[in-house]
DNA sequence: ATAACTGCAAAAGTTTTGCTACCAA
DNA sequence: TTGGTAGCAAAACTTTTGCAGTTAT
């Protein structure tokens, strides 16, 4: 099995498995919007997704991607991402847990992940008589000057 | 001068000073948007606020709504919320700082801050290059059992 | 065979905007 | 007086959906 997340090749091979496994048809369309994503390292919006999945299938509509995303959303194969006044962009998530951090002069994304703050989170919660489901966390940045 | 948040008045005089600090006309119109969200407790999106506006001053219409809250978001007077897959909600910034825990059965919205967590975080940024300009944290949650 | 899937176009929902008239300072 | 504002309706955008035809299994 390839959890290999550093080639595109393995990572399409897992969303295909992925797909599979939450009972979904692999249609000619949804090869290629999982083509596309496997081949992003960014965090396309569906409009991008589209256009990537075009390049491969040109007969791919806006709306099989939409429906894609949703299905997979629903099985927990990817992340929807909705930063601040942005449409929702699209990640695999096969990857471990992180959160992001936005650069807002150039929109970059950057990922990292904080075992403690996620602790001070449940630690929060708990006291407010809530278990966390999932969370958000996003810093918007800009690069530091020195 | 009042930064009394406990008093719906005393967030009313708030926000129509903040407002005219801005450089913005005090029209009737804006008096009663900002009457109803100096009345509202919770995060009202555009519609509700709306709602509330209009039992104020029927004649105010949601563009105005609109751009009364991008106008008072510029000037740092209220915070844009947007939440997952939610249209956006508007709060005072009168309020310390503070994030939110969203109960995911029920739609509420509790308010909780973490000296601890914004030191992480900026420590975290810091580390990989970025000054935190502004972030968002939310905390998506179910009752818990116990 | 047949239930799932697709493209298309239309709809839905949120937010913005052009325009003409109006009003706060 | 006059530049900022308002309402209205239309537009802009993102996302979803009804429908009729197609396809993977």
């Amino acid at each position: 099995m390839s959890n290999n997340s550093t080639s595109s090749k393995g990572r399409f091979e897992d969303l295909k498995k992925a797909l599979k496994s939450s009972g979904l048809k692999l249609t000619r369309q949804r090869k290629a919007v999982l083509n596309a994503l496997a081949n992003s390292d960014d965090h396309p919006d569906a409009n991008q997704l589209h256009r990537r999945t075009q390049a491969i299938d040109a007969s791919v509509s806006l709306a099989t991607v939409y429906r894609t995303m949703t299905e997979l959303e629903n099985n927990g194969v990817i992340h929807r991402l909705s930063f601040q006044g942005e449409p929702a962009r699209f990640e695999a998530a096969d990857a471990p847990h992180h959160d992001h951090i936005i650069d807002i002069d150039t929109g970059d994304v950057v990922e990292f992940q904080s075992e403690k703050i996620e602790l001070l989170q449940a630690e929060i919660a708990r006291e407010l008589g809530y278990d966390v489901i999932h969370h958000r966390l996003e810093l918007y940045c800009s690069k530091s000057s020195k």
